[in-house]
DNA sequence: CCAACTATATATAAACA
DNA sequence: TTGTTTATATATAGTTG
């Protein structure tokens, strides 16, 4: 950030990494009481250091421990079992999808739009749809309108369900795990 | 640090302090990103937003565990002397994640969209609705709705071009050529 | 390697849209 | 209010001693 812009990526060069380390430790552990500071919010960092042992920690572990509680909070089996309730459910309600969609198809113009789609997908793109014709687009149009309320329909439907299916706590309860979830697949960049 | 120094106090003015916070929620997570990834180390903040019921997390829930853990494996004098505000780190790269995940999947959305309808029309048949994800199903009917509109309006467009100008094939040609490509360019809307 | 020193790159407080 | 733009304040890469 300064008499050249640097690249994105790990400098190569020892010495020269571990001063920018050092430098911008510093500069990062003073944007996070700044900004903890200034808006009144609880923050903090941890920089596990190739050059210490030990990770630098802003501003107290009692945060970090506190954040270790309510992810501990959650039994891995509890978390796991939703989880697979609701993929079941959701699987569930994709079938019966399926078949709400099938119900929709009418034979004549299936085909008509069967052929369009191949242009589309098949070297001519979707100028395919400009050089077909007026009635056979329109058509198209039609069709396509149909079935994509269908199938937003449907999509609706299964969020009805499922909010009635699962009742408020288990709903926080999930959305806590789901939290969990996210909390876990994000961290996966530190080593 | 423009326009004004800002003193170092908790801003007053509850709007300001939340547009504060989100530039500097933003500019810290850059930061701890650039630090990891320059310096090849593992580092993550946590910013609990009074905004924001969760926290936001940098640059993931797994490497925040293992934070966690190594910290908690840390005497307690230790780590009241280096923990940071983990949480709020944590949230922030949680969302920036997010952030990423989106942009890239709206840029996939025509290519999911062209090898959904291969799928319909290579042998699957409409149950590939049905067999594809229910994420990936609801933007397909956004898709299609944005297309639909997009073709019928151009189609009534044409019409009443062509009923000015008396048969001049050219014409409706080139405008059918403009309806293909708004039909491309619509499905930026979707979601 | 550290500290200090610029020249630039960034971040961002206010002003605007 | 949310998103840009602008003018400054900060952060910091490369340099020097």
């Amino acid at each position: 950030m300064a008499r050249k812009k640097v690249k994105l990526a790990l400098i190569a060069n020892d010495s020269a990494r571990k001063a920018t380390f050092n430098k911008r430790k510093k500069g990062l552990i003073k944007k996070v009481s700044e900004l903890s500071v200034l808006c009144g919010v609880s923050a903090c960092a941890v920089v596990y250091g190739p050059y210490e042992a030990r990770p630098i920690v802003w501003p107290s572990a009692q945060d970090a421990q506190r954040v270790l509680a309510r992810l501990k909070s959650l039994p891995e089996m509890e978390q796991n079992k939703k989880m697979m309730n609701q993929e079941a459910f959701l699987r569930q309600r994709v079938a019966k999808l399926r078949e709400q969609v099938k119900r929709q198809e009418r034979e004549n113009r299936e085909e008509e739009l069967k052929e369009l789609m191949r242009r589309c997908v098949d070297g001519e793109g979707w100028g395919a749809l400009a050089r077909a014709g007026v009635e056979e687009v329109t058509a198209l149009a039609c069709m396509l309108e149909v079935k994509a309320k269908a199938v937003q329909e449907r999509m609706e439907a299964l969020r009805r369900g499922a909010d009635e299916r699962f009742g408020k706590e288990e709903k926080v309860v999930l959305g806590e795990a789901e939290a969990a979830a996210a909390v876990v697949e994000d961290l996966s960049e530190c080593q």
